[in-house]
DNA sequence: TATTAATAGTTGCTAATATCAAATATTGTT
DNA sequence: AACAATATTTGATATTAGCAACTATTAATA
């Protein structure tokens, strides 16, 4: 309430986030080199698993990526036989995108190994602080996407 | 399929993390897309700042990145006038690469400035959260960079 | 109905970020 | 002196990404 230096830490906090940035981005990449797609490949197809089918504006706007970078990306996904092109049968103009059969098996494998990470990142953690990160994340994650909208 | 949508309220860890790590990531270019450096260039100069003056090889190894990227990354910020390259005198393999003046009021500036943003951000949070969020985050963090040294 | 406007997606060009391998210069060792 | 090791740079290449121009198709309107 009083206004007495409010979070007068913001230094700190910046430099916090700014590793836990950096030191995620590195987890992402790591991961992520032992199998058969990319960073954003991986984002991709997790999204197409979430929704199924979407356009490329659809899957766009949901990757926050301009159509431009999505058909390349979806280029090579299809040339790898993870991602189908559907013409759309209402609006010719529009291709549906989903997921092949070895998509799926694939993103069903990425996702459990994926959590599998995570679970062995988090065990690390004392239980009886398990529930404050969570909350904490959550908190961060509201304040970002609040100050991104305005 | 996901079982996020069946339970909106319990959502993953892991995609919780992928969300704070997308947002953060906007957030960052958002914040460096007013000022004539690039978010690497920035990150860059902020250690820069911190160490005063470090070698090639030091850099490097603090920013995570090949000796042959900081080469190029210290090509245009010289070019800017905003760091200097001097041969060190002890060996003279060796550049030690520091802020110039003009370097030094950057920093300054955007130093004060990514505090502010931050402040910004945050203030959005109770003040009940806030240590909450603080603590969530330092857990979270350590938690990550223990599992990346295996 | 014919013309124009809007929309969906693709392609060419460019830029930023980053790596690896080879080259250069210098220092340390045998 | 010869050779190995180290520090940095350079060249070639890859990935990620956006913008502007283009094609194809659909919607609106005169």
């Amino acid at each position: 309430m009083s206004e007495n230096r409010k979070h007068p830490n913001c230094v700190h906090i910046a430099d916090l986030i700014a590793l836990l940035f950096t030191n995620c981005q590195e987890k992402e990449s790591r991961f992520i080199s032992s199998y058969s797609v990319s960073v954003v490949e991986f984002r991709c197809i997790r999204i197409l698993d979430e929704f199924n089918q979407l356009t490329v504006n659809q899957l766009a706007e949901k990757m926050s990526l301009t159509a431009s970078r999505i058909t390349r990306i979806i280029d090579g996904l299809v040339a790898k036989d993870i991602v189908i092109r559907k013409s759309s049968t209402t609006d010719r103009r529009v291709y549906d995108l989903s997921l092949t059969g070895k998509g799926k098996r694939l993103v069903k494998k990425l996702n459990e190994d994926y959590k599998n990470i995570h679970r062995e990142i988090l065990s690390t953690i004392p239980d009886e602080y398990y529930e404050t990160m969570i909350e904490g994340i959550t908190q961060l994650n509201k304040a970002v996407e609040t100050w991104l909208k305005k």
